[in-house]
DNA sequence: TAGATTGTTAATCGATTAACAATC
DNA sequence: TAGATTGTTAATCGATTAACAATC
């Protein structure tokens, strides 16, 4: 397993890392220190040897009786996040629900952040300004934007999406429940809440 | 494979797989009408096999040649998502996104229903009723609440969960980045909208 | 009968876990 | 050395796909 290839399961259990190595008190952080993943796996509620797997994969291996080096893991977490150096995306639809992504705090820790939202008409909601739509494209390209979080409703996905791909975006996270049809290099993923509520209402406990 | 392993991931199909039968002109209706698996995989876009065993787990066997009854697979859709019967669930935390999901409509085709939404103080927000946290325990007792969609602040998350608990509610959609410990009769999904990003970010494309 | 469509069994693939060998 | 901790290989488990047999 390299670097390459981090499973998304993985990517979800690398900011619990990280935090976890930077606050916790059982973790010391002079030169040379270093953290057993049995201690992680432990405290984190993850088995031992998959915490070894992630943490080998990303930054190399540990070393048998001392575990891995804290510094260098650290560097390997925030580098491979990118919480350093976020990557910028935009949100398109500034309804109820674009308005509170907008304004929702826990990305930087997962390595990206929402630098601008866009709507029909521009408008200017809770302290953040509202682009119109007509401006996405030369924002974007002026940018570097290439991903965007689409939360607009069900009858304006298609449209709403093809736009945004015109504009120069090529991933995108999207909220309704239709699955717009996208060129093949454009990459959608579906986000349904109400899917999540489903699967919870029907698991057995 | 029977009915009571359904999995999460073909859950998420069946609604799909509903309302391509009852909206799809290509499927008929009349007494005795089928449709085949093959049918629908096409304009669904899946594997035909996955669609046959997805069917076959949920209302039993096709038939060779003829493909499954249309009218028993509505019927065995309806009733297993529940949409004619919705399961009610309440939101606690009315911020923005508690808000945002108040008014959410993709909720009914999979079975579920918001029916009522609680906050520190109660408020009238965008003609929904927000009820102090206090009425939250008796308005569950009395309605026979068990799931919950947590929409608190991280620093909030495990005093609330717990007064959430309190209430009776056994299931928890919780979109906060804090997993609250729980007893273990308690079920909590997280639902991480930035490492949903952050996978969109690093998947290759 | 022939052909469309199904069901079944085995293969694949990814994630996790278990068992054990390696090493500092 | 002994023991803590790691890495590696194989097993398991779930979801999907492929190949093929069954049947109306």
């Amino acid at each position: 397993m390299n670097i390459n290839d981090i499973s998304r399961a993985t990517l979800g259990r690398l900011p619990r890392y990280l935090e976890f190595i930077e606050t916790s008190p059982e973790v010391s952080h002079g030169p040379g220190a270093r953290v057993s993943s049995s201690l992680i796996a432990r405290n984190l509620g993850l088995g031992e040897v998959l915490v070894r797997k992630d943490l080998s994969a990303l930054a190399g291996a540990g070393r048998p009786k001392t575990g891995f080096d804290v510094s260098d893991l650290e560097t390997a977490l925030r580098e491979y996040i990118g919480s350093d150096n976020p990557t910028p995306v935009i949100i398109v639809g500034a309804g109820r629900l674009g308005t509170a992504i907008l304004n929702y705090k826990g990305f930087t820790g997962f390595g990206v952040e929402v630098v601008a939202a866009f709507d029909r008409s521009g408008s200017k909601k809770n302290d953040r300004h509202i682009m119109p739509l007509e401006d996405m494209r030369s924002y974007c390209e002026k940018n570097g934007i290439r991903i965007a979080i689409m939360a607009v409703s069900d009858d304006a996905c298609q449209t709403i999406c093809d736009i945004v791909i015109e504009a120069g975006i090529n991933k995108i996270l999207n909220f309704s429940q239709v699955r717009p049809s996208v060129p093949e290099n454009v990459l959608v993923e579906q986000l349904n809440i109400a899917l999540s509520l489903a699967a919870l209402k029907h698991s057995g406990i």
